[in-house]
DNA sequence: ATTTCAGATTGACAAATATCGATTTGACAC
DNA sequence: GTGTCAAATCGATATTTGTCAATCTGAAAT
């Protein structure tokens, strides 16, 4: 309970940064490749490396390799567990 | 819808410190003053203070003067806004 | 109005983060 | 094999973050 913080604030971390979200924001649209993001985005091929794994991480976005590129999309079970986590954290104990 | 990334960077900055998340959870049994909190937390109160900031600003966290102390409790209206943010944020669109 | 105590603010500093350019890796074509 | 292209990694750097000790502010009590 107490050392699940951390892994909280790992899940958390991944959406505290306006890129990421931006990211994320494109993946709403459907599974993308990583030079997909890279045009829509205004950072550099290795700035954007950084976010995805920072992302994939998380739990929230997951990847899939389809020969040299990388398929990258918002993963469901990631995203309910964050809710969930959101939920639990922020619930006031009845007595 | 841009901009509002900002936004929302910031109220997920709130949940991405181990620190703060441990604040929240013992906000969870209920309002606390600042004293109380830092009875509990391995930190000075200069840092504690700038985690409230950082809480209430959030809106995720919500204080109250009382004299000279400081109540805070977590805020129902803003924990919603920030699960509802965050099912936004990750939500798929069909089409 | 002085003292006391809760909390905010300031200045300094170390650690973590985000970025870039350059290089490396890995898969597929040729 | 060689070349090519997507993505990862590395080294350097600037910025942001979290922390502390010290000081300031503001309310309540005396």
């Amino acid at each position: 309970m107490e050392s699940s913080n951390k892994k909280y604030a790992k899940i958390f971390k991944a959406l505290c940064d306006e890129q990421r979200l931006k990211i994320l924001d494109l993946l709403r649209t459907g599974k993308k490749c990583g030079c997909e993001l890279l045009e829509n985005v205004e950072i550099g091929q290795s700035s954007l490396s950084y976010h995805m794994k920072i992302l994939v991480e998380s739990g929230i976005v997951e990847s899939t390799q389809h020969g040299k590129w990388i398929h990258y999309n918002i993963s469901e079970t990631g995203s309910l567990y964050a809710i969930k986590i959101l939920k639990e954290i922020t619930s006031v104990e009845k007595l």
